[in-house]
DNA sequence: CTTTGTGCAAAGCCTTTGCACTCGC
DNA sequence: GCGAGTGCAAAGGCTTTGCACAAAG
């Protein structure tokens, strides 16, 4: 994620303006090692500025995701959650809690092989990892465990 | 994914009621190689079936979904996708029309490194590729590509 | 006969959009 | 000032749910 004072460039560059609203914005994404979802950045930027719109941080973070500044990503949480890291990385989806957790691990041999796609042209590949974060694993009652009695 | 057969004795077994509308849902989904919406199913099955509700359908496909027999899949297309194939694989799905494609591949080393996941305890695991399958990147004009001048 | 399934319609969640006003540039 | 941004509210797509009736077991 590049700094809120890169990205005021950036959007000047364009010609989008830049106010206190994307401003905000631009801050809580710079600042959140999470992946929040549009809901979560208005209620965050919502604590400072009371009187912004839903629509102000959609827009905002649909600006910057059609720019490339970030990535809007659809992991079956119901919502979509932008991810600020832009490196290329992949993710640990609780299935309990709906946290995201980013994992840098390079996987080279993860291709379609020759002859297989059916003249598919890959453009991306997305890991998930789905399972229980540690918090929601520890909280499962042992009965649930699959032990012997 | 079962025969409608299996099927009925199945939800038979479960004390689950077998209706005309379910066994001709379990036909589809057992004749059907793709990935079909739930609106999907709805279609095909209203061409023979015109009185029947958008309702049965979600809650046979749920039904079966949490019996194990189907996989309900979400995978940014925007409607939720039932894959009848339960054997472990991933997807190629285009980002132009859609359309999802099996990929039966094994990836050995596709895995959360020790250490890296945080306690995190993985259930599942998928992949995803995406781009364009044969026919959209076709489809595209020659301009579009990448071509020196 | 009781329990589940069905059809219709309404509500729910997340996201987008129309409109008029405000404000950055 | 002009065009973009903002706030509000309403609409949109997909899915779920409340209700009364019909049907399966």
């Amino acid at each position: 994620m590049k700094t809120p004072e890169e990205l005021t460039s950036l959007f000047r560059a364009r010609g989008l303006k830049v106010t206190p609203q994307r401003q905000r914005i631009f801050t809580i994404l710079h600042d959140s090692p999470r992946h929040p979802s549009a809901e979560a950045v208005y209620e965050a930027a919502r604590a400072d500025m009371p009187t912004l719109s839903l629509r102000t941080v959609y827009q905002t973070l649909n600006d910057l995701a059609s720019m490339g500044e970030l990535a809007a990503l659809d992991l079956g949480t119901g919502a979509t959650r932008f991810d600020p890291n832009l490196s290329p990385h992949h993710h640990l989806v609780c299935i309990q809690c709906g946290s995201i957790t980013d994992l840098h691990t390079v996987f080279p041999d993860v291709a379609v092989p020759t002859g297989a796609g059916d003249g598919f042209t890959v453009t991306a590949t997305e890991i998930v990892f789905r399972g229980r974060c540690a918090s929601c694993e520890a909280a499962r009652t042992p009965e649930l465990h699959p032990t012997h009695h």
